[in-house]
DNA sequence: AAACAGTCCAACCGCCTCTAG
DNA sequence: GCTAGAGGCGGTTGGACTGTT
């Protein structure tokens, strides 16, 4: 036996709503706000059921809704998102202001994931097809920083710690292994996402998130928490096998952005 | 003009997570 | 700690629309 249903269905509407039911939520939830969504159908009298009437509002009446085609900015960002994040439509869309969740997973279904196939990655994952590429994450001496950033002027340094080395580090040099910058990003994420020009190659975000996890502590040498608000952005240099690895998170209510680089081992 | 195929997207479904009791 | 109810989320569907033969 499954589920019970969320509602009682019998007698209710179902399918696309009329302008008429469209005034009578909008109208409602204007004057009245929405409590409780089950509630809202039978005191605005309607013959909805309340998820009915919640993705109704969320995907098309509340007034802050974009409505019309996404620009070709728009759909850049949801590429290099989906990258970051994989089919967490909801975190995608938290990012595009006036964007819903549903609104880009059918933009994403129906033309991004055939243009992201044309340019020879991977659908799923969005990696490179060619040249393979395997993590082999090589770090790092955070311990030590050309330049301070303002917010490691204000304490907050030695955020990443490396704890171990995945692999053998016998390419590193002293001058490609420094973490070299910290800092804070008020504006937050996609101010960051979108002064990354670069193509995005590579990079599978849970793989470097369990890394990361297990690999770094902050200041205090505890843990790192890995919440959703924190991602990776990989920015691969094929020429160099470098790669600059771009964390974000938030600390204090800001967006910082933490940098430092490893390198690849390329597979023929 | 009609039939068919492909595309788009609003809406539904069912599972998951959160929270109050 | 357990349970039930409610919201949140991602996958899927079906009908409308558009393009092609």
């Amino acid at each position: 036996m499954g589920r019970a249903p969320c509602c009682d269905k019998i007698g209710l509407n179902k399918g696309p709503w009329s302008p008429q039911e469209n005034r009578i939520l909008a109208d409602f939830i204007r004057m009245n706000g929405h409590g409780n969504w089950r509630a809202v159908p039978k005191q605005a009298g309607l013959l909805r059921c309340g998820k009915s009437c919640r993705l109704r509002w969320l995907n098309y009446l509340r007034p802050e809704i974009k409505h019309g085609n996404f620009t070709s900015e728009e759909e850049d960002t949801i590429i290099k998102l989906h990258q970051l994040l994989g089919n967490r439509w909801s975190a995608i869309a938290s990012r595009l202001p006036g964007r819903t969740d549903n609104e880009i997973k059918n933009v994403w279904n129906t033309r991004l994931k055939k243009r992201v196939s044309r340019m020879e990655l991977d659908p799923v994952t969005n990696h490179s097809k060619s040249p393979k590429a395997e993590h082999n994450l090589i770090l790092l001496d955070y311990s030590h920083s050309s330049e301070k950033s303002p917010s490691m002027e204000e304490g907050n340094s030695g955020l990443i710690q490396a704890k171990y080395l995945v692999d053998s580090p016998t390419r590193i040099s002293n001058s490609s292994n420094t973490l070299y910058d910290s800092y804070n990003l008020s504006s937050g994420i996609l101010s960051s996402i979108n002064s990354i020009d670069s193509e995005f190659v590579n990079g599978d975000s849970s793989l470097s998130l369990d890394w990361l996890e297990s690999s770094c502590t902050n200041s205090l040498d505890e843990p790192l928490d890995i919440e959703d608000d924190t991602f990776i952005v990989e920015n691969q240099d094929y020429a160099t096998e470098k790669s600059t690895h771009e964390v974000m998170w938030k600390y204090s209510s800001n967006w910082e952005a933490h940098y430092f680089t490893t390198f690849q081992k390329m597979i023929s």
